[in-house]
DNA sequence: TTGTACGCGTTATCAC
DNA sequence: GTGATAACGCGTACAA
């Protein structure tokens, strides 16, 4: 490897000139700057960025770990997020992804410290709650799309409440009045806020018990969630005969769609449909394209970088601040 | 920050002894192992990776570029992959994406360089070609799910014309005779190759060119590609009248689904459905479940750390080969 | 089994 | 403007 005094040899100047030029450091005789950058083409010189490192205060790193996040579509884009930010500032995210089977947060935690990360983003596949062991309060932490159990870190969430409020009142202002919402597992947090969101905005409008209907489109069995919005969305729209049916995620629409088809509807002239998630290719290949809350996952990657740099300057790790998200309409064709 | 020295303080022993002790060498005193670890966990000492690399020859540092990788689900499991298999090699993956708006490989190569990665992977979105500059010739490099034009690396890409083949001799083994093929756009590589599978496969069966169709799904306009199975599927389903369509992707097969039910059909009685992808819970949630086959993401992933291994062990840069990774067919209920 | 001298490639300090 | 010299935290070689 090409290194520094090498560069300065065939420049024929000393090596700190060569890193002065190197680090576009000020006051070096334009006539040298030309020689070191010549020497440095021929010989193909790369900074060694550990060396670099090992004097420096800062490493411009920044630890990402992953909660099976970047095997979820939907929230690849807080990662994406994350990096844009971190690139726009300067920074590098070095990316860790928790092993499902033995998922040891603590280790991957290891690996950013000894990499001497200047901080912590976790993020989550889902809006949930976590438990993180004390070592996470060594460095600033940021958590994305999750809270931690004993609420002692700055987390970034989406406002699920604003979400199943936004859209439920959307859907009443065009004059939808019998609204059934297929939630997903209550158990989920977001299903838990969107559903207050959603009796938040029927209060508001003056509607009562006799017109909505909520259902739940997720089973758990053996800790594994199954969906059966096709059986719930036909009992629904038989039984309770909505105007319009608001769906826990874009997926379930899919089979929403369908069950609206079979009964001889047609979505968003007969019933209106609306959703969330905004998952990909998804709402539009639907037909009518679907209506939906969309998640601010790249948002949300974004702000959790730029928080965690703001942590840093005004040194404030105990900031345990809830930052929540809005969500987006994305007004299609469904309602 | 602690340092290695500090600690040798604290245990009464030499800091080479402390070094001995986290690297796992063998050869100290029981007893001292035992100080060491009890002063490094007094002192929460974690050793400074930059430090260490400046010495070592080794950095266990691969680059992993990716064109969009990561923002694409269903390709999203390559970087899974290659993650896991670093993991298990003892290596750590720095994972840098492509801004879509200015992409520019050389730069991403350039940090990669600077960080003394030992290699590199560059995963792309789609089964394409692209062109790399000579750059990328200064270390041993994978490509992920495309080629180069030059065909001067190693690449890993799935083997699109094993699966058009192999689903093909599925349907026919299972009955179908007259087949309508709903490809991608002609354009791509996995399209062409597919096609070409699909051939192979009905004429080993003594079809003839009556009884299959060929349509294209894709149409692009100012640069865009457009999905239009709707109406390509109407028409082939009323015109051709086949016994089995072959879809081109999951996610159309949404479209198709609908096609035959509006159409009057039911899917796996009246008509078979295949498709390619397994694109994450799509298959599963339509009725009945989709049989598809799976683009071999993950394994391609899990193979570009190893083969990156290999060449780096027997130093042979120029392996110009191409690895055709097969696909499995996830067999459900849709034909 | 343990410790010392030295070097890695870089940045920081300060004198010239 | 420039260049010695020290220092960063750790690994290597070799001596004890």
């Amino acid at each position: 490897m090409v290194t520094i005094k090498q560069v300065a040899e065939i420049a024929g100047v000393s090596f700190k000139t060569v890193s002065r030029v190197v680090n576009k450091e000020p006051g070096v005789k334009p006539q040298n700057v030309a020689k070191v950058e010549k020497a440095i083409k021929k010989l193909g010189y790369r900074p060694n960025r550990a060396a670099s490192l090992v004097r420096k205060k800062q490493t411009n790193i920044i630890g990402f770990i992953s909660d099976e996040i970047s095997t979820t579509p939907a929230s690849v884009a807080i990662l994406k997020g994350a990096q844009d930010m971190a690139w726009e500032k300067g920074k590098t995210l070095m990316v860790f992804n928790l092993d499902p089977k033995k998922p040891n947060k603590d280790k991957l935690y290891e690996e950013c410290l000894q990499h001497r990360a200047e901080g912590i983003i976790y993020g989550a596949m889902y809006h949930q709650a976590v438990t993180f062991s004390d070592i996470f309060k060594s460095l600033p932490t940021v958590l994305v799309n999750c809270i931690s159990t004993a609420d002692d870190f700055l987390s970034i969430v989406p406002d699920d409440e604003q979400a199943g409020y936004y859209v439920t009142k959307q859907l009443l202002y065009k004059g939808y009045r019998r609204i059934a919402f297929l939630n997903l597992n209550p158990n989920i947090i977001a299903a838990q806020q969107r559903q207050r969101g959603f009796l938040k905005a029927l209060t508001e409008f003056g509607l009562n018990n006799s017109d909505y209907h909520i259902a739940t489109i997720e089973k758990v069995v053996d800790d594994k969630t199954i969906n059966i919005t096709r059986e719930v969305a036909e009992d629904v729209l038989k039984t309770f005969k909505p105007d319009a049916v608001l769906c826990g995620k874009d997926l379930a629409a899919i089979n929403l769609y369908f069950a609206i088809e079979r009964l001889g509807f047609k979505v968003g002239k007969d019933i209106g449909v609306a959703s969330f998630d905004n998952w990909h290719d998804i709402p539009e290949i639907l037909d009518p394209q679907l209506s939906t809350m969309a998640l601010p996952y790249y948002e949300m990657g974004r702000l959790a970088v730029s928080q965690l740099l703001t942590m840093k300057q005004t040194s404030s790790f105990t900031t345990q601040t809830l930052h929540k998200v809005s969500c987006l309409l994305c007004d299609r064709k469904s309602f």
